[in-house]
RNA sequence: GCCCGGGUGGUGGAAUCGGUAGACACGGAGGCCUCAAAAGCCUUUGCUCUCACGGGCGUGCGGGUUCGAGUCCCGCCCCGGGCACCA
């Protein structure tokens, strides 16, 4: 008798009984655990190192489906990797501080570690229960003090290294809770969600990590990435690399101060026709004259409250956007004096915050001219017919003093030359990019690790005193003001370089620190003295393989990158390792009513419902089947549907697999038997399923490959459905168990469980599926001796016929105008043109 | 608004390099099996005209390039992601 209690069971289908009997397996048996090669072991190991790395998740309760979806393309990156013979590194942890923890907290007072060890433990229920295989001796959480330590010392190390500084930026200050808001804490009006009051920005001495530094090469990097071209652009435009030239203004009347703007334009200088400064812009009080006081203080007053979106927008009424200081610069390339004015649009963050307008070269200037009433003087001759406003085209200078007759790109070097001839300005590259603000006004994060003493000044925590851990016996206000702000207990220390009373920093980190860092703590967590050790860093790193949501395309994948040039420069990484994820694949996302799926929208469709009915194995195939991986989507009322559908195919396979399909062939001759085919073999339908199950390979492991999971899935299908409709043709039994197994071994990344299942039913003897290696494709089952060639008549199909694949163009011209339908299509016209593309097509054009 | 994607039958999608539009499914229709049902199996299914043979139309909209466009180019419309403190 068997001990095993789903072979005892029945012969149906149980996904719940096979999928626990499966986990409980591979969780007992390590089956994806793997191990750092001891010293030396790394020349000798058979199975090459392979990372495969999902985006580790907030655990913000049960797994949602657009978890399932990451998780199951992991799983499946995983298996596929492992039967294919490499040692698969494939680890799992949790990004686990964050501000739903922390709301819940206020909202309800808990601590916000309850909340989040008990989320954890119900998002990894879930994780093993999709049978998502994992070295699980590698988990690592965010707020776990053994990691928070780590952070902390590359803080310290950033800071040693000049890539960490404080500076004064602004903050979305709610006056009502008397607290910061996160963006997402402010509605679309500028309103407060939780009191309603109008949020304006104040400025607070925050810490900044100097990611400018690495700007140009975050830019350079991009190229030897295998990533999804769409990332790279976003990348690229997000760092926004523009070289120009920065020069300096004289002000009119005035020899206590000068405006320095910056251009990527120094060619359309003498159209210069008025300046604009940001609102925040040193000089605004400066250049602000009595008369113009009023109208300037209201519109500093009405872009507090305007976020940073709506100030770059092209939309909004111009008129309300910006004011006359009432002073005027100089342009130094005509001496003519020019206003100045004060625009929203206008950031400080970018630049010098002060720009020169043109309007006749420049869609926005034009558009600020036209409502203040300015001048507009073209400088680039546009080209004939032009009937545009603002013309930022290639063209001949004009109006343009010594820069006329020369071409956009020559005045522009001449102006930079003249500029720095006459002293006044120089080349200049600019980035959009800006310094990563790391400074958070709340509890649940990782605290910043350094002291603030009278004597001293600031002190780093040294690193024997780490980590920093915010304390246990905290007050939640509803206000939403970090607890560590007013507790003494905390806040109060002392200086560990003179030893007078000194204040600890309050403000945490941004959780983007923590998911910086992870995937390199994952290749070592044993590591007890450094955040990994260089060895383990350099056998795993970079991860092979990536998988994620698009939507953290530009900042959690440009903060990591940033992360791994910095922790390498500073030493902590080898110095050779510059780019943290090789290849790069971004999910689409799934899709509610409309918007993404995620807890704050309420539209989450819990996993656990499909595990107990149609077997998480149905709900995997349903996420590769219903589209491309890389595609959003919708879940609606028709989902349910489709994943019956993929738990009704799954039967079908367990029925094929188990030996007790169903005959398709109706009638009274139906018995269990079918499975076993009667001694008339038919020597054709041998020969086409292996065919078809040899290409079926073919084709599968080239999906694979190329992130086409559905159609993998849909071979799979027809594979199975010509299998089937074999068993009514007489096909031997040796060839139809060589398409079952191979159909299985296929299977085995998909649909984990069932294949094991199925297999180890079938194959009682043999090893797991798992450690099984994939299959290779038979080349003499592959080639193909005839194809199906169009023939078309103007480019409408009129008749098909057979040819051989390499068939030359005049032979099948020949036989294509041979054709009695095209003869009749024709309709007697004498062919202008033949087109022959054999084997594809031929066109008669007439 | 800016940057990045997307839009194909009733539905999810396929078409990998400019060459058969609709693979594979879901749903529908008809049938087999059954006392009946469920399950399973078989056939059929883009729209439209035609008794039929066969024809016409068809990949968000409008243009263009080409013998040929779902695919390339230009201009729109609609939907989604990101926009630096959601993660």
């Amino acid at each position: 008798m068997s001990a095993d209690p789903v072979a005892a069971e029945t012969d149906a289908y149980d996904a719940a009984a096979v999928e626990e009997k499966w986990q409980r397996q591979w969780l007992d048996r390590g089956t994806y655990q793997v191990d750092n090669p001891a010293d030396g072991e790394q020349e000798t190991s058979q199975h090459a190192p392979y990372y495969v790395l999902c985006m580790y998740p907030y655990p913000s309760g049960p797994a949602h489906q657009g978890h399932v979806r990451n998780y199951t393309f992991g799983d499946l990156a995983v298996r596929f990797r492992t039967m294919q013979g490499k040692a698969v590194l494939s680890p799992i942890g949790f990004d686990s501080f964050g501000l739903p923890a922390e709301n819940a907290a206020i909202k309800s007072g808990r601590h916000p570690r309850e909340f989040t060890d008990e989320r954890i433990a119900e998002l990894k229920e879930s994780l093993v229960r999709l049978g998502a295989s994992y070295d699980w001796r590698r988990e690592v959480r965010s707020h776990d003090p053994e990691y928070m330590k780590w952070s902390q010392a590359i803080f310290l190390r950033f800071l040693e290294a000049g890539l960490a500084y404080r500076a004064n930026a602004p903050v979305n200050w709610c006056p009502g809770c008397q607290t910061v808001l996160a963006n997402e804490q402010v509605l679309a009006d500028g309103t407060c969600e939780r009191s309603g009051d109008t949020v304006v920005k104040r400025d607070l001495e925050q810490w900044f990590f100097r990611i400018t530094r690495y700007a140009d090469e975050l830019l350079e990097g991009l190229e030897e990435l295998e990533w999804p071209e769409r990332v790279k652009i976003m990348q690229r435009n997000w760092i926004g690399r523009s070289e120009g030239a920065e020069f300096t203004m004289e002000i009119e009347g005035r020899d206590d101060c000068a405006l320095t703007v910056f251009t990527t334009r120094p060619d359309t200088s003498f159209g210069m026709t008025y300046a604009v400064i940001a609102p925040e812009h040193p000089l605004v009080d400066v250049l602000t004259t009595e008369g113009q006081r009023a109208v300037v203080d209201e519109l500093l007053e009405r872009v507090a409250a305007v976020s940073d979106i709506d100030r770059l927008s092209t939309e909004g009424e111009l008129s309300k956007r910006g004011a006359f200081t009432g002073s005027y610069a100089i342009n130094p390339f005509n001496g003519r004096p020019i206003p100045i004015y004060i625009a929203d649009y206008v950031l400080m963050g970018y630049g010098t915050g002060a720009i020169m307008a043109v309007p006749a070269e420049d869609q926005r200037d034009y558009d600020f001219a036209t409502v203040y009433d300015l001048p507009v003087i073209r400088t680039v001759q546009p080209p004939e017919g032009w009937e545009g406003e603002a013309y930022s085209g290639e063209g001949v200078k004009v109006n343009s003093g010594f820069l006329d007759g020369l071409e956009v790109g020559e005045a522009k070097a001449a102006a930079i030359d003249w500029l720095e001839s006459q002293g006044i300005g120089q080349r200049k590259v600019n980035y959009r990019l800006r310094d990563w603000l790391v400074s958070r006004q709340r509890f649940w994060g990782c605290p910043i690790p350094v002291v603030y003493c009278d004597a001293c000044g600031m002190v780093p925590v040294p690193e024997g005193d780490l980590p920093v851990v915010a304390p246990d016996d905290v007050e939640f206000r509803p206000t939403g003001e970090s607890p560590l702000s007013y507790h003494d207990g905390f806040r109060n220390t002392t200086c560990p370089s003179c030893g007078m009373a000194a204040v600890r920093e309050t403000d945490t980190m941004d959780t983007f620190v923590d998911s910086s860092w992870y995937f390199l703590r994952f290749c070592d967590p044993w590591s007890r003295d450094t955040p990994f050790s260089q060895e383990a860093a350099g056998y795993w790193m970079p991860v092979d393989q990536y998988i994620g949501g698009i939507e953290h395309a530009i900042l959690h994948l440009m903060y990591a990158r940033f992360f791994m040039k910095a922790l390498s420069d500073v030493g902590l990484a080898p110095p050779s390792l510059r780019e943290p994820f090789s290849r790069l694949f971004t999910q689409g996302m799934i899709r509610m009513g409309g918007s993404k799926m995620s807890k704050s929208k309420g539209n989450l469709v819990a996993p656990s419902r499909y595990y107990e009915t149609v077997g998480a194995d149905s709900l995997r195939l349903f996420h590769l089947f219903v589209g491309p991986p890389a595609d959003d989507v919708d879940w609606d009322e028709k989902t349910d549907e489709l994943i019956e559908g993929c738990h009704r195919y799954l039967g079908r396979v367990w029925r094929l697999g188990t030996g007790i399909a169903t005959p398709t062939r109706p009638g009274p001759e139906v018995d269990q038997a079918a499975t076993r085919p009667g001694p008339e073999v038919d020597q054709a339908a041998d020969r086409s399923l292996l065919q078809k199950t040899h290409r079926t390979v073919a084709k599968v492991t080239d999906d694979l490959e190329r992130w086409s999971y559905n159609t993998a899935v849909a071979a799979l299908m027809e594979l199975t459905n010509e299998s089937y409709s074999s068993l009514r043709k007489g096909v031997s039994e040796r060839a139809l168990d060589e398409a079952i197994r191979t159909l299985l071994l296929l299977l085995a990344p998909m649909t984990p469980h069932l294949a094991a299942e199925t297999w180890e039913r079938r194959y009682p003897e043999a090893p797991p599926i798992h450690s099984q290696p994939w299959p290779v494709p038979d080349p003499t089952y592959l080639a193909v001796d005839s194809v199906i060639m169009v023939v078309q008549v103007n480019g409408k199909v009129r008749d098909r016929i057979d040819v051989a694949p390499d068939v030359g163009e005049d032979e099948a011209a020949e036989r294509a105008l041979a054709l009695p339908r095209i003869a009749v299509a024709l309709a007697g016209a004498t062919p202008k043109k033949v087109i022959s593309r054999p084997p594809k097509l031929v066109n008669i054009v007439v």
